[in-house]
DNA sequence: GATGAATGAGCGTTCATTCAT
DNA sequence: AATGAATGAACGCTCATTCAT
């Protein structure tokens, strides 16, 4: 990589977390393009030649920010001694769950913004170009048990996690973070349970 | 009713009305409060008589639709002669989901600005002062039965569905809403299930 | 005086005292006739029915207030043994001083839209249909002394007056009322002398 | 001084006099943003990258034009015989008021907004650094003689002359300004004379 | 006479986007 | 490639004024 190259690496890196920290700080609507220039020390024009517009940058910050809580979340599972597919999924959820719980405005942000469609696409850096989805089947495959409808299953797990713990970790209501796990968890197992075929 | 407050009333009602047809064609961002007035058919100034600003209007037209979705759902089932908790919550979600499915627009809309502060508040009309939350505590007590966690079980189930439908009906993805719903319901089972107390 | 007049004087008057209120409070260009009309617990409608817009009412509180000010100075002033017209004229400066002092507001609101046309026609109730020259006129008359150019003389006053006593009491710089008033009195001294005629 | 910083200089130049124009015209509540900026062929946005608001550039105007005023004086006494210290504070009253008298919508203008925090501040380009006090300090120090309340002294002068030759010039009432002349002059001989300290 | 709903011109301000340097 | 001055459309909002009731 050219020395100039670096250097516009720098710059669109520098734009990338002027966003982020502004859209989490103020929100997207409140955030003007002379905003982020000016965080990121470069000239209002200069955005323009990194990205397109205002919800350019916001996409490609949701895509990274979802990478890294998955590849965090996948290190630490190769780390760990889990063996069924529920704990291994459950273990997952869980460190997701706190990493965003550590960061509301994280949390908010993409939780705003992430649809199916951009969550199945989630590119896990190290597993060569695998995503999100490709993680869960291995698991299901490593399991060596049968499901019907998996992409059902996962789905409605994601759906249900993202959207109780948004409720849970941002307003605290109707329940704690800390009395919606415990159950939380048990209804994943059920839902596991309920695709699973049992010769 | 005087005269001018009919008049009065149909005004406001242009408004919300415009405001409703604005904010699902174009989004609340896209949608000026020029644009509101005009399309009904008053000056600018009209619609600060009657609103503080497009936020007031939103809440406004959240409520009024929430209330309307709950309304026709609550009504069906008093025509209706489901017996068991299970099927009466079923019943509701489901009817819901069609009304809903009927007006993509209008899910979008509500999915988007729904928050648990927000639909624990929708009250009923005709069901004195009652509200979403009564209506299902109504049903629990009907039933007999002892659950735990009533609010928690409550969150989860409308959590799920709303999350799911979502993706179902405006993107058709992973799953059409007709794949979803047998697995949806389901699991609505299996969450009721779960907070029952058996002693 | 028929009761409708009565009840139109009483409506006139509110309408004086608020805007008097307001103009003094937040100023004439932060108070629309919108505030002064609710100030007064009338319709905004009723406002033209009784003066022509904002700067008519203004002109009104100032040509009373203005009045107020010389009236009470002029009674002050028939209750006292002073005697030299030097000793009258700075009674009376002195006596609308401590007024304004003790009113901050009616002083900036009075200053800043006081001209020498206005002064000069003012009138004194309770005197026939005489004005602050008049009044003027008259202490010199029975002083017996001659001077010229009396309009000058009395203009140069109530200007050095004025303007000083205004920075003195609005903003308490170059100095305080009270380090003013013995030069101010002593400049007073020396301009009635300047246009005595000594023959 | 490069080409676009001489380009902005001129911009701004045209915003103020532009501004000037306008306020001294129609006045300041009258002359909205937009008529500044087209008055000086420029967007509604260029004069907000120049200037904060309405305020702003009247502030910076009066500035400017009390500067010039006293320069003008200033460098006029240089080049005059003058040698007493009435002499040359008369010089000075009687240069500005000439230059007031042949623009009176300066007068206007600079009368209604200065006080006597923005007068003292007042800087005389050319000599380093010194507003209008050291100028008057300067004259006293030359002049050999000793005064108390220098300060008070020169505030009453200033008040004096600002607020009657406002009068004289604007409404020639209820003097002209060369019938005013000559008493404004002897009065402020006595006003330095009631300040002096003889032993 | 009194009301206050309705108007719509007008305001200050922001900001995405362009483009000469 | 990088800049940042310039633009002007668009916005939210205010308010004097009118007029049907």
């Amino acid at each position: 990589m050219s020395k100039l190259d670096e250097k516009k690496k720098l710059k669109q890196e520098a734009l990338l977390s002027s966003a982020f920290k502004l859209f989490t700080e103020k929100g997207i609507n409140n955030t003007s393009i002379a905003d982020i220039a000016s965080s990121a020390k470069l000239a209002k024009g200069t955005f323009y030649l990194y990205f397109k517009d205002k919800y350019d940058i916001r996409d490609r910050l949701i895509t990274n920010q979802g990478n890294r809580l998955f590849e965090n979340a996948n290190k630490a599972l190769l780390n760990s001694e889990y063996n069924t597919l529920e704990d291994c999924v459950i273990f997952i959820a869980d460190n997701i769950i706190d990493q965003l719980s550590e960061h509301p405005a994280l949390l908010k942000f993409i939780s705003k913004n992430l649809s199916w469609a951009v969550f199945s696409n989630i590119r896990i850096a190290g597993r060569d170009n695998m995503n999100c989805m490709d993680i869960f089947e291995e698991l299901i495959d490593k399991s060596g048990r049968k499901f019907r409808e998996k992409n059902m299953m996962i789905f409605m797990i994601v759906e249900l996690v993202n959207s109780t713990c948004h409720s849970a970790i941002i307003y605290k209501s109707p329940v704690t973070l800390e009395e919606l796990k415990p159950d939380l968890y048990k209804t994943i197992r059920h839902i596991i349970e309920q695709f699973e075929i049992t010769d």
